[in-house]
DNA sequence: TACGATTATTGGAACGTTCCAATTCAGAAA
DNA sequence: TTTCTGAATTGGAACGTTCCAATAATCGTA
């Protein structure tokens, strides 16, 4: 007969070691394997913790330890593949290492990261690995200069804390894909979308205007456009900068979901993207490979810094008194149709 | 001067309590909130608790209490956007519950399920939501029997495993968007991608049978082929079904992503999708608005699947003793251009 | 046979919390 | 003043584990 749930409570330790006819501490033994336990009483713990549905009580264990090789994965946006992505990248390497990452989506909300990290640092968390959300402020990681959590700031940098980081080269990547339309020839070419306050803007927003200022470009303020960083963003934006009487005649993206929204938006102008106008992206989701025209990006390899992120966090995780490193990783540009250069070389070969 | 990382291991609630010069029950009281304390002892106590950067110690509390507030929730394929608008779901419910979902992905590993939801029931999770990896067996979960953590089972039904599962729809789905077909006047339709083993992919093929059936449509075995649930497997079935002597003239694919592959290998043999031959998918993920031509699918709301089981298991954690109960969610056409109506009502219009 | 030297096993004291029963406190009523 | 009452506070016993020091069993060897 099936035991009716949760009848009494959990199996202890403690029962095992009854039904086994054995001490409690011997149990303890073969659950830690850290003794030695001649190998016929261990085959006989292990029978019945099996017969009896044990499962290892974790909180009472850390308890002593404090050693719970969980770690903390913190998203801002999971609807995002690239988050997703990431976060592959990060579940690799904990798990080589023994470690399971619990992850957690904030959707951008400051107060649920709050929570969740909270949650996480009762619950023994080694350490966190935090994508943070839009309007994080340094105070609100204040305790890990106290706490015996190990944090890492992945994606979007956080000016004034004092962690480790793991972003991708944001303004050497905005600067490649800027200067590529430049060397097609373009001279009006508009930054749309994203939100000033936004680091990753900023940083991106920097690398176009140094690609536009080392080719003597001029840069008009009427295009650069905000937006939020979304499909809508990015058609509202589109549309705003092709109502003016000077139109740009390339634009620079936030991001490729901005871009996809400004490429729908020319098309409803009547521009054929790619030959009209160009349009670039970052990130390199996969949407921008399958669009129509196939967007031209910068690829950052999200996988890649979930690998570093959770490498780094280990490294900490092992040695508390290691200084916080940063990781940059590339963004290599990724030419497609969507800015024109393959038409183009296809004119001048035919 | 900041206090030297992890000194002396955390903060307990005694130093607290010596700090602010009551016991340690008064502070409990204060975490807890049950009793009644003093506001003036309350304030004391929370500030001293802020100045020495305390935090709570769950695995400790959890010893007397065993209610967690945590759920686990178990993806089989978090690359999936499909599962992370799930995710969302389920989390946007959870969080409304006060509880917190502690999410992990298994990349269809069952080794790696059966790791983390060890993990989490050793935490003390409350329930588990588990979409399962791929070969997943009914004895996998014997735990739940015996166990005092609720289980769930979404998105793809495991048959002899008695606990509440939460579906879509997918043979009334597949049935749907073939009769679509059939009424768009194919005689030769054939079903593409996913691997016989699985449980969805059998229930949308047999969808496809009964609508074949029902309007009396001689069903072909050379067109039903399994590939890899991937872009790549799509285009390869698509690509083999090509090469038959009697082509179809429809393809229903196992899901968008087969179906995007599938139209990739189409444009490959220089036939145009719409209109030399008919694609159409599953799921309705993002992507298929966006390929060109936009795919017709099946929509199957993620999110809305994913609050109903979070409300499910809610309702199971709060009431062990409940009978298991499903939740079929509805699956819609959805019909855009790659199944070739919309030319056809131009057609007929011009 | 007796002796160390391993190897196996064990009870009890932590760990940080909650809960219970008991105590103290403050103010109102007598 | 004393008594009563309810509010506020408290010590100590759990909870399920690990670790330590101590004991018991086993074995090879003198």
């Amino acid at each position: 007969m099936p035991q009716p749930k949760g009848s009494k409570g959990r199996v202890t330790i403690i029962e095992i070691a009854d039904a086994a006819g054995v001490s409690k501490s011997t149990v303890s033994l073969v659950l830690t394997g850290r003794g030695s336990v001649k190998p016929e009483t261990r085959q006989q713990v292990l029978q019945v913790m099996d017969r009896l549905g044990y499962v290892y009580n974790r909180g009472a264990a850390n308890l002593r330890n404090a050693q719970s090789r969980i770690v903390g994965l913190v998203l801002n946006d999971l609807s995002n593949p690239f988050f997703a992505e990431f976060a592959i990248g990060v579940e690799k390497v904990l798990q080589m290492a023994g470690y399971v990452a619990f992850m957690a989506n904030t959707a951008e909300s400051v107060v649920r990261q709050e929570q969740v990290m909270r949650m996480m640092r009762e619950h023994g968390a080694g350490g966190i690995i935090l994508c943070p959300a839009l309007d994080t402020r340094p105070e609100h990681l204040d305790w890990v200069r106290v706490a015996d959590t190990a944090l890492l700031v992945a994606i979007r940098r956080l000016p004034g804390v004092n962690v480790s980081h793991v972003v991708p080269e944001n303004l050497a990547g905005a600067s490649r894909v800027t200067r590529h339309l430049v060397n097609l020839g373009h001279e009006r070419i508009a930054f749309l979308g994203g939100m000033h306050s936004m680091v990753v803007r900023q940083e991106r927003h920097g690398g176009f205007l140094a690609a536009m200022e080392a080719a003597g470009r001029a840069v008009d303020p009427a295009l650069n456009l905000e937006s939020m960083p979304t499909r809508d963003g990015g058609f509202g934006a589109m549309s705003a900068v092709l109502s003016l009487a000077d139109r740009p005649t390339a634009v620079v993206c936030y991001n490729d979901v901005v871009a996809i929204g400004a490429m729908l938006a020319a098309a409803r102008h009547g521009l054929v993207v790619g030959r009209d106008i160009a349009v670039v992206g970052f990130d390199d989701t996969s949407e921008a490979r399958h669009v129509s025209p196939a967007l031209t990006t910068v690829a950052v390899d999200p996988v890649g810094l979930g690998e570093r992120a959770a490498a780094l966090l280990l490294k900490q995780i092992n040695d508390p008194a290691i200084e916080p490193e940063s990781f940059i990783g590339p963004a290599n540009l990724v030419i497609r149709e969507s800015c024109g250069a393959y038409q183009r070389a296809l004119a001048a070969a035919g």
